[in-house]
DNA sequence: GCGATACTTAGGCACATACCTAATTATTCT
DNA sequence: AGAATAATTAGGTATGTGCCTAAGTATCGC
């Protein structure tokens, strides 16, 4: 029970920072290899494999080593724990605001 | 533009902290002033207050003041950016089931 | 085998964050 | 007015985070 939580605080703590957050875009359109990952930063190496450590503890992403490459990819689901958190915080509150008419922009997916 | 990005960006910063991410929950129920809402933690209270900036500046809460209280309530809408990132990073997979109408949303993400 | 490639490990520095206590301001109550 | 209450400001510490360089390990291609 309590491990909703602490998986919710990993995935929180792991999407508040940018290049994280940039590399999680980057690996929902595909997997890709960590050089890849890597090349629109102007950070060294280590650095970034810092962040993709950070990911993969908040089991945001999976990766698996061929040879000398390891490829990333995000994990299905990966983000479910945060959609879950975000249904429960719109309770009276989201609801006043639906009867308002105050948009809450829902689970409308979008087209790429 | 890059203005939904610093906002995002503020928004899952002042999520990532436990304190903070309770404080939402509670005022998700309905607003609270600042006693209330540090009573539940073993934290002094200008410790609390500097949680409460921190959401006050990510705009996921505001407050008035009616003469020594404060009043903080959860601003509407507060959560639509989260929602509206999320939805973005949907993988292909999910992008398909949306289309076929197949609600994805996760319950308890357990097994491995 | 040998150099190039693709990470990985180790160690270190700077700044941010989360907490604290003590003192202050502004209201409200008696 | 004076004491109590609610919040705020000021200032300090300790740990965490994000970045770096330098050096190491393990493949791959010739």
């Amino acid at each position: 029970m309590p491990k909703y939580r602490d998986e919710l605080d990993a995935v929180l703590r792991a999407l508040a920072d940018p290049t994280r957050r940039a590399v999680v875009e980057r690996l929902a359109k595909s997997p890709a290899v960590v050089s890849e990952l890597a090349a629109p930063f102007s950070m060294a190496l280590p650095s970034l494999m810092q962040h993709l450590r950070v990911l993969e503890n908040a089991r945001l992403v999976t990766s698996q080593k061929h040879g000398r490459v390891r490829t990333m990819s995000l994990r299905p689901g990966a983000l479910d724990v945060l959609h879950l958190w975000l249904g429960e915080q719109r309770t009276p509150a989201a609801h006043q605001a639906d009867r308002l008419g105050i948009h809450m922009t829902c689970t409308t997916p979008k087209e790429t």
